[in-house]
Parts: C-alpha cells; sequence; structure tokens
RNA sequence: AAGGUGAAGCGAUCUGUCGCGCAGCCAAAACUGUGAGGAAAGUCCGGACAGGACAGGGCACCCCGCUGCGGAAAGCGCAGAAGGGAGCAAUCUUUUGGAGGCCGUAACAGAGAAUAACCGCCAGAUAACAUUAUUUGGCAAGGGUGAAAACGCGGGGUAAGAGCCCACGACCAUCGGCAGCGAUGUCCUUGGGGUACGGCACCGGGGCCUGCAAAACCAAAUAUACCGGAAAGAAACGCCCCUGUGGUUGUUUCAAAGAGUUGCCCGCUCUUUUCCGGGGGGUAGGUCGCGAAGAUAAAUGACAGAUUUAAAAACAGAAACCGGCUUACGGCUUCACCUUUUAU
RNA sequence: GGUGGGUUCGUAUAACGGUUAGUACUCAGGAUUUUCAUUCCUGCAAUAGGAGUUCGAUUCUCCUACCCACUA
C-alpha cells in the first residue's frame, strides 16, 4: 500500500446516491464506540466507501455540523489504512450531545476500524 | 481625562507540509488557476426570471396613504413639515393626516359617555301659612366619578344662569399678502362652537395565480389513450394428479352478444376479451436552469512557524439571482457633536 | 429550498379589546362512610419571551424562540 494513496480520500471514497445508502441502511451491521455510531456493509469494489452524518436535532447551526462532519472525515482519512484490505460501505453518525475535539473522533474512528478489519 | 450621542469602517496577515470542490487538455495522473459573509441567517417586503390563466373594460376583494428627491419597485432610503414623549444636552423615539357623509363603541365608577338635571340654583301653582312638602317649568355656574364631562379668565347681563353679549387669549376652518418646489409657517380678513376611537362609503396610487422542489431537454420498469396485425367463446361426457372456480388434454354439440348499414336475411364495419408489434403523454434516473465559489448526502480543513496582541478568540457557513428590512456579534479604528472636571 | 398554521394552570380546551382569565380531568385539604370507592365542599395552579397602539391587550401590530403540516 502506498504511503501517499493511504491519506487521500476523493470523491469516488465517498458513498453517495439514494439507492446505495438505503441499501447499506437496510443490510448493515450496526455498533457504537464513544461519540460515534457506525453502520458497515462489504462491498464488491476494490475500496471503501464512506458517509458521514451529524444529526440536526443535536446541533441546529450548520457551523457547527459542518465543523463535525470535517473532523469525522479527517479522522477517517488519516487513519483509513487500519481498515485492511477488505472493502465495505461505512456510515459514521455523531451522537454525542456535545462537541469533540479531533483527538477524541480520531481515537473512535481508530477503534471501528480495526474492530471492521477482523 | 471621564461619560455619552450620531455617522462610517475593519471582521487578522504571511510562509511551509498533507488534504478537499470546480475549471483548464478526450479520460486518468501530474501541474496551473480559483474557492463563504457583513450579516451568507430570519424569510418580513419588492424585483427579475419561469409556467398557467387572460379580447377589451368595469364592479367586487386586498395593500399603501403628511411633503420633496432618489429608486424597477418596496412594510425602501435621504432630507424636511406638524403634534406628543425621553434626556441637563448632543440627540433619540412615536403618531397622524387627503375629504368630513353615514353607522357603531365608550367596560367599572358616575346623575349623565353625547337629543346630559342626581345633589343644587331660580320662578309659578297647590297644600300649608315666618318654614316645609308636592308639582310644572327654566338653568350646564358649583359638587363628586372617570382615561375622557361639552373652550380659559374678567366684565356686562339675568328670576337664576349660560359665548347670551363684550375685551383679551386658546382651538378649528378660511379669502388675501409674504416665505418655501411642497407639506407648511407667519400677518391679516371672515366664520365656528358635543369629545375620543373604529368601521363603511368617497378620493389618489398599486395589485392576475403559482413559484428554481418553477420551467426546459433526454428517458428505464409498470400500467395505458391511440394505430396495425392475429385469434376468439360456451356446454356436456371422458382422461391426468397436486383433488382444485385445476389442466400446453381428447370427443361431441351449439358457433356468442349489442349497435349501424333499407322492413327481413346474407355480407360488411364498430364495440366487448386475449396476444404481438408500433406509439404518445410521462414516473424513477440523468442533463439543464447554474454564474471567474457554486455542488447534489453537498467543497474552504488539519498541523507547524513568524508578525501585531494579554489571549487569534465574537456572531456565524453560499444551495438559482438581485435590491431592501429585521435580528445576532468579542475586540477595535476614524470623524463630528454634547455634558462634567482640571490646566492654559 | 419554498409555502402555510400554531404556542393559555400538570393535561385537554374556552374567551366581543373591559370584573379576580372560565370549564373538565389531575393534585392538596375537609365532609359523608366502620374503612375504601363514589358523591359534595374548599384550595393550589397558566396567556411562550420582548417592544408598540390604546384609558385598558390572551385578543390588534412588530421582533425573537420553539412546535406542527404541505410541497420531490
Amino acid at each position: 500500500m502506498l504511503p501517499e494513496a493511504a491519506s487521500t480520500l476523493p470523491k469516488k471514497e465517498r458513498l453517495n446516491g439514494k439507492k446505495d445508502i438505503s441499501a447499506l441502511l437496510a443490510g448493515g451491521k450496526w455498533g457504537s464506540v464513544g461519540c460515534l455510531r457506525y453502520c458497515s456493509k462489504p462491498n464488491a469494489l476494490e475500496y471503501s466507501r464512506i458517509v458521514v452524518s451529524v444529526p440536526k436535532r443535536l446541533f441546529k447551526r450548520a457551523v457547527k455540523r459542518n465543523l463535525l462532519k470535517r473532523r469525522m472525515r479527517e479522522a477517517y482519512r488519516t487513519s483509513k489504512q487500519l481498515l485492511g484490505a477488505c472493502p465495505q460501505d461505512i456510515l459514521f453518525q455523531y451522537i454525542s450531545p456535545e462537541i469533540a475535539e479531533l483527538q477524541e473522533i480520531r481515537l473512535s474512528v481508530e477503534t471501528i476500524l480495526k474492530k471492521l478489519a477482523k
């Protein structure tokens, strides 16, 4: 695995489209770690795809939601090599009512990726 | 120097590493360029744009209503006029009006809330006979109530009183002069005397309805208007096994119904059922609307260093565009003005 | 994104701009009963927040906050 490719997050590695997301929600496995909840499902592609989500119920201001989504993407980008060679679709959902720091989110994301790599 | 009032403005900058959206070459990589706000917010107004409706005109309905200028328009901006309120002041804030016809309301209190007689004042008559009572009439000067009580004060006048009359004022309307583009102000002439609020009618101006999830283009699956072609059904008795409103089944019998075409028959056509092919509108989806930020689960971040700073910390993130309004906001700069104190 | 509607005791609801904001259930106290339930009496308890119009605002106007519905 190339070290440059390990820390990028191009558009094709993001899950989009109503059908794919519905399929993930319908057939994925759920779990939660720390301030995050995740839902994963293996896919048939050569790379993994992710979705990040912050509920509007917890944070009314768009600025705070954008901040948390950026932190979650950043944490996944810097630590996605932990996932190894088993591609899957992952949904990250933020469930804490408080704004967490980047280190805390990174810790949760790394725990989730280690679990999913097994 | 301290406090305050008004107006305008800033909303950190630079460098390096990693990373993201879009564009630049047909695709990828690499490279280059570019990438949130003063409010992007609330959606409170208006516009532009788009579709639908619509010959033209009127009524109804809705909105606005002091003046001038700006503006495409606006519950818009600037400057002003009149009245009220806050402040020592700088200054801030709020209201109306055009015309005055009709109607409604004014709780409680109070005699009375809009054709005012409870107490009271005065005159006449009767009973009674110094006085009082009853009754008829006149009177808005005094009382107290209330948010609001029928111009103020002085004099004349009268039975008692009253703008009833007079002088001086206040208010409303008005011919004329002067100032002003104008609202209006001021001087003068003449006239007036039941308040406040709201609605209707009248006058002037404006307004069709819906909204980018609008609209336009391409267009699966399913159902289907329409067109072309082909076929037809029912009953009885058997046969089979999965025993059912069963069937890629056999034999026999009758060859369907309605309408039209001449009264009848044949023939022909159409409808009712099934299949095949074509085909229109149109859904999912995609493109466009869409921009030198601009996507379609949605891009601006992370780390390190330097400068100003006590500390990079406030409110807050474009989803079609434009002009306003309103609301949120740490820290700070500039200008003008006011008050207080000190010094010259 | 766009367009509408709403917020009244703990709950469900009413109000012409005008008494101390009414009614039912709930809660508290008392009476009735041997006791409990039922019933009766009494009480506590609210106009989302802030300005304005008015003599006076739940009501009329504006701003803010929150909730609900419709629209692909």
